[in-house]
DNA sequence: CATGAATGAGCATTCATTCAT
DNA sequence: TATGAATGAATGCTCATTCAT
C-alpha cells in the first residue's frame, strides 16, 4: 500500500493552503458544504476564485482536506486517556479538554456535526475504522476499571458517548445555550459553569448527598 | 390578538400538504436548508415540482411551516416537567420521553440541529423568548428541589442542556453512534442501553460505591 | 368573404365578458401584455382563472378582443369630422373630443400606446388599412379647405398627427403631465388648461399679434 | 457628498458593457421591460446569459443604467433653451432639436415612453425633481417673453407638453406613422415634412392669413 | 502565480394553459 | 358553469469550474 506522493511544497504555497484553509472553515462550519460557496471562501481568505482553485482542485478538495486534518485534532484528546493514573482524574482530564476544544475550536465542532448529520458520506470509513478501534480500545481500559471497582460500572461506549455529547454541545449548539442563558450568564463564565457542572455530574449524578 | 385568518383547506390540499411536510422534513434534516432542492423534496412526495409550489409558496415556506410544527413538539416533554411529585422520578421521566423522542423523531432532531447550528436564523427569536422563558421557569422549579435538598445542587440551566445533548445524541450523531457501537451492539437495542446508561449517570455518576 | 358566425350569447355570458374585459383593460393598460398575467386580471374581475379562460379561450384572445373594441371607439371622432360647417370649428371640435377622449378614456389610450409601441404586431392590418383609408379621406377634406383658403395651407397628414399627439400625450404621459405640473396645477383642471391652450395653438400659433 | 465609488473596468469590461446597453436597448425599447428576457438581450449581444449577468448584476441593473444614461441626453434640448436671442427662434430651435431625437435615437425615445405609460416605477423621483424645476425654470423664460409681447400669451407648461407630444410622437407612434402615410410619403421625408408642418404649427396655427 | 472572462448545469419561481370533477 | 389541481415551458439568477492571458 503506497501512499500518495507527498507533494513538495514552498513555503508560500503551505501559507496559502493555510489561509485558504481557514477562510473555509470558517464558512463551511457555519453554512454547510452545500451552502458555503466558493466565492465566499474565496472573498475570506482575499484572493480570487481562481488562484484559490489553483491550491485546490475542487470545493470538494477543500472540504475533504479539512475534515482530514480536523480528524487527528478531533481524537487527540481520546488518545491521551490513559490507564496509568486514577481512573476519576482522567476521565476529568478527557472531560475538560474536550470542552477546551468546544471552546477553542467550535468551527471545527461545527464541521465535523455538519459532516455527521448529513449521514458522513465523507468519513464513514474512517468512523468505522479508525474512530470505532480507538473508542473500542478505551472502553477496554475503562471496562478495567469497573471490573476493578475503580468507577462505578456501566457502559463504557454509552460513556464516552456521553461526553462527547455534553461537551459538543457548548461548541455545536452555542447560539441556543448563549439564548437561553442570556446575557449575563451567557457571557464568557459559560464555560466555568459548565465545567464545573459536567464534573459534579460525571462524578456524583443528581441524587442527594445521603444523609448520615 | 388576532390570528392570522386560518386558511379553509380541502381534503386533498391537507393530504398533500402533509405528504410534502414529512417529505420535506426527510430532505431538510439531511441536507440542511440550502442543500436540499424542492425538486428532491417534489420527487419524494411523489409530485412535480410546480405542484408542490402550488400547496407551499416557496421552499422558505415549507421549511418554515416545518420547523414551527416541530418546535411544539419539541418543547412538549420539557414542559411536562412539573414539581409534584419525586423530583429524581420527574428528571428520570424527562430523560426518558427525551430519549424517546430522538428514537422516534430523528429527522426533527436532525432539523433542529441543522438549524441550530447555522446560527438559528429562522427561529433566534423564539430560542430568545418562548425557549429560555420555558428553561428559566423550570430551572426554578429544579432550583427549588435543591435548595430542599432532594437533589444535589448542581447549575439548572447546564443540567438541562446535558440532558438535551445526551438525549438528542443518539438521533443527530446516530451514524457514527452506529459506527461505533458495530453491528452488534448497535442495532435497535443501542437505545436501551442508553437510557440504561444515562439514567445511572443522572443518579450517581461515575464515583465507585463507596464501600459500606 | 364570409364572417365568422356571430355567437350567440346569454345575458350573463355577455356580463362577464364585460367584467373581464373591464379588469384586463385595467391590468394590460398598466403593465402591457407581457406584463400582465392572467392571475391579476381574473383577481381584477372577482373571478377564478380557469372561469376566466372558460369566457375567452386564452390572454391573447382577450387582448384581441380588447383591442378590437377599442379601435371602433378610437376612431369614431375622426369620422365624424365633417365637411359641413365651418373649418374651424371642425377641427375645434375634433381636438375637443380626441382631449375628452384622452381624460375619459385614458386606459383605452394606453393600451393603444402600448400596442403602437411595441410595433402595433396585432394591428398592423388595421393601420395600414382601415385608418390610413379613413386619415387619407379627412385628409381630403381638410385640403379642401386649404385649397379655398379657409384654414392655412400645411400638410393635413401631420396635422392629424399633431392633433393624436397632443391630445393623447395627456392619458399616455399622465404621470408625467402631474409631476411636472405640480399638485397645484396638475389637478382636475388640467385638462381645461389644455383645452385653452390647444385651442390657441391650433388656432393661431405662437407668433406675437402684430401690432396695428 | 461622496458619489459611489467609481468602478475601476478594464477595455473589455467597457466595451462588453457598451454592447450590451446597446442590445438592452433594443429590446427594452421594443418589448417593455417585462416583456423583455435576458435571453433575448444576450442573444442580441452576441453572448451567453451568464456571461451577461458577469457584467451587469440584474435585469434591473441594465435598465437602471440604461435610463440613467438616457435621462441626461433626454433633457439636453430643454436646457440649451435660451433667454438670449429671438424666442420663437429659440423655439424653433427646441423643436428642431427634440425632432431630430426622435429621428435619431428612437429606442431611447420609446424607451423612455414605455417607462412613463407603465407609471414610471423607477423615474418618479427625477419627474418630479429635476424634470419639473427645469421645466418650471423655463416656463419662467418663455412667461417673460410672453409678457414682454414677444410671443402670444398662452400656457407655457402646456407649449412644452405639446413640444414633447408632437416631436416625440414621430418615435413613439413611428409605425402608424409610417402605415399612415404610406410608402411614399413615409419614407425618409417625413421629418423634413413634419419639421416643416411643426414650424408653422407653432408660429402661426392654422387659422388662415387674414385678408389685407 | 494570478486573475479577468466565460460557461454548462442547476435552481427557485412564475405563468399560460389544461384536466378532472 | 365553476373551480381545485396539475404541468410544461419559461425566466431570472447562481455557482463550480475552466479558459486564456
Amino acid at each position: 500500500m503506497d501512499a500518495p506522493a507527498k507533494p513538495r511544497r514552498t513555503r508560500i504555497q503551505t501559507e496559502k493552503r493555510v489561509r485558504i484553509l481557514d477562510a473555509a472553515l470558517d464558512v463551511f462550519s457555519q453554512h454547510g458544504f452545500r451552502g458555503a460557496t466558493i466565492d465566499q471562501i474565496a472573498e475570506a481568505a482575499g484572493m480570487s476564485k481562481p488562484n484559490l482553485l489553483y491550491y485546490f482542485k475542487s470545493k470538494e478538495d477543500i472540504h475533504t482536506t479539512l475534515i482530514q486534518r480536523l480528524l487527528e485534532t478531533w481524537l487527540a484528546p481520546l488518545r491521551e486517556l490513559d490507564d496509568i493514573g486514577d481512573p476519576m482524574t482522567e476521565l476529568r482530564g478527557y472531560i475538560r479538554r474536550k470542552l477546551e476544544m468546544a471552546r477553542d475550536y467550535p468551527r471545527e465542532s461545527r464541521l465535523f456535526a455538519n459532516e455527521i448529520l448529513q449521514g458522513a458520506p465523507r468519513i464513514m470509513p474512517m468512523l468505522e475504522g479508525e474512530l470505532k478501534t480507538l473508542v473500542d480500545e478505551k472502553a477496554e481500559i475503562i471496562k478495567g476499571w469497573m471490573r476493578a471497582g475503580r468507577i462505578a460500572p456501566t457502559d463504557p461506549w454509552h460513556l464516552i458517548f456521553s461526553i462527547w455529547a455534553t461537551t459538543q454541545h457548548y461548541a455545536d449548539f452555542d447560539v441556543q445555550v448563549r439564548a437561553v442563558l442570556g446575557p449575563r450568564r451567557g457571557g464568557d463564565g459559560r464555560f466555568e459553569d459548565a465545567a464545573r457542572f459536567l464534573e459534579n455530574l460525571f462524578l456524583r449524578g443528581l441524587a442527594p448527598p445521603t444523609a448520615q
